[in-house]
DNA sequence: CTAGATGTTAAGGT
DNA sequence: CACCTTAACATCTA
């Protein structure tokens, strides 16, 4: 489930294991991934070149092969990272592989549902402009945070969920952080107080910083939060009433009516 | 068998 | 223009 904190997760996951070792090849199992690219230009373009480092904003991850060379990962709703070891087989759903000098070691993007992408740009602040892509969630400031929820109505989880004003959070985490801020995802952002909205992006920061320490040393999401009880026999953590579930912003929501009141 | 699932986007309606 | 809903993509699981 890759958002904000996933991602996160894959960028250090990859630093740790794929940086600086030389690219001998790459091989492209199923088209579909590629974004304005060719299977044979990508592996033209990267091979003899390294993962020099990498850069995260909101649920992209980039990959600088060289000065004017980045690699493009999104990984979908199932897409994740593997670094295999020169005997061992890749999933049947790696779609891309990227293979090194160094023992026969090869990095796999796996990504079973196929919504992932894979691509080549030259410059990352010029593909985050073109797609109009919003600030990372954990760059964003609060004078930001609080014009952009104030300058659009409608709910306030679609614009959470929106890549465009704020890039980062998706369905489970902008439930999660509606639910600690105690704000019903329906509720009209131009209607939310100045109080309301520090609570919220405080929230914001909480959870996925949170969200991500606890991904990188892989440990369970704590059980007062309400990720660990979605569901349809899902209790509230805090108060113990049964969750409620509704369709906002084209998703599905879990929240708690007790808690999260509408306003 | 059916519905729904972490993401994104397009199309259509109000 | 602002906002909403629905559908679509591919595949798996409850």
């Amino acid at each position: 489930m890759p958002e904000l904190p996933e991602v996160e997760g894959f960028k250090r996951y990859l630093d740790a294991t794929s940086l600086r070792q030389r690219i001998t090849s790459v091989k492209v199992r199923d088209t579909y991934v590629l974004q304005g690219i060719s299977a044979r230009e990508l592996a033209q373009a990267l091979k003899n070149h390294r993962f020099e480092n990498s850069r995260r904003h909101g649920k992209h991850l980039f990959v600088r092969a060289d000065d004017h060379l980045w690699l493009r990962l999104h990984f979908g709703m199932t897409g994740s990272l593997q670094y295999l070891n020169g005997d061992e087989e890749p999933p049947k759903t790696a779609r891309v592989l990227f293979h090194f000098a160094k023992s026969n070691h090869q990095l796999a993007f796996d990504d079973q549902r196929k919504f992932g992408e894979v691509g080549l740009i030259k410059n990352v602040d010029e593909f985050l402009k073109k797609r109009g892509i919003g600030s990372d969630a954990l760059d964003i400031g609060f004078p930001e945070f609080k014009s952009i929820l104030r300058k659009h109505g409608g709910a306030v989880k679609a614009i959470l969920l929106n890549q465009k004003r704020i890039a980062g959070i998706g369905n489970l985490y902008a439930d999660e952080i509606l639910f600690r801020a105690k704000v019903h995802p329906a509720a009209n952002a131009r209607r939310l107080s100045d109080r309301d909205l520090a609570t919220l992006f405080r929230a914001t920061r909480y959870v996925l910083e949170k969200a991500t320490v606890r991904r990188t040393d892989g440990d369970q999401l704590p059980k007062s939060w309400l990720m660990t009880h979605r569901g349809k026999e899902g209790k509230c953590p805090r108060c113990g009433h049964k969750l409620k579930s509704g369709t906002v912003g084209g998703r599905t929501s879990w929240f708690c009516a007790r808690c999260q009141k509408r306003k």
